[in-house]
DNA sequence: GTATAAGATTGTAATCATTACAATTTTGGA
DNA sequence: TCCAAAATTGTAATGATTACAATCTTATAC
């Protein structure tokens, strides 16, 4: 069974409202297949919210990511996308900067380089060539 | 003995000018201490050549991406911050949103998740807390 | 049910980084 | 020396993000 947006607003200690929950939903949804963008994000929750602010999705989405609801990833062409918190690694397409999700790659590093850091939080980007881009630069 | 500048444009494919030299002579110098921001390079290089437009800045910048002689690092609070290139990873602290250059993270995954991708670049980024701020939070 | 205070949302204006572009300058061969 | 190509410059445009004050909503105490 999926935990309600409710719940797990209250596991990461923010407060539901609807526009929080719509924009969230959205994210859901698009998971796995696409990283809106601001615009995107703001473009189709207005539809159910017909008075969202873009400022609305910013404090939003910022706030999600405070509290480890939502990442962002910022791509070559100044870009920010957002997407679900979820543990994995991205991989983005250096000819269609299309960002793939990829199973958490797994580091090693010598715990002798950090032992004086306290490490929260690894991000690992691949960068190259997607398939769809090998493909139709073969033809 | 250290490449010289001209060697270093011939291997990686560009012209050399005094520009592009006294920015890349500058990204050299802080190596390892400090990353810069566009503001900064643009500030001291501005020293030595008064004509140097913020727009050149950028632009030699971008050069040395696509060329790989250097590096950008984007912090969280939208700051894109610059080093020369040479491989290792990033850590970043979550205070003082410093950039640490650490030694190469081995990554280890699953060549099936990849299989049809080409991997040209790999990047990590740590966060966390650096040994500075540890101190002080603890006091 | 109502009052109230805190929190959420909105809209506008400001800021800031980055790029577009056309004009000018510099450079490296013929 | 001259000329074409490349590099640099300055201004203006763009676009993303934030600041902020006003308004709206919500949860709770009475």
């Amino acid at each position: 069974m999926n935990k309600t947006f409710e719940t797990i607003c209250k596991e990461h200690n923010i407060s539901p409202s609807i526009t929080r929950r719509q924009i969230y939903r959205y994210l859901e949804s698009v998971h796995d297949a696409y990283h809106p963008t601001v615009d995107d994000i703001y473009k189709v929750v207005k539809e159910e919210i017909p008075t969202l602010s873009k400022t609305t999705v910013y404090n939003v989405l910022n706030l999600f990511i405070k509290h480890k609801l939502a990442n962002s990833i910022q791509t070559e062409n100044n870009e920010k996308k957002y997407e679900i918190y979820h543990e994995h690694s991205h991989f983005i397409c250096n000819v269609c900067q299309k960002i793939y999700d990829i199973p958490n790659v797994q580091l090693s590093y010598n715990i002798a380089d950090l032992s004086q850091f306290q490490v929260d939080d690894e991000e690992v980007i691949l960068k190259g060539i997607c398939p769809d881009c090998m493909k139709s630069n073969i033809t």
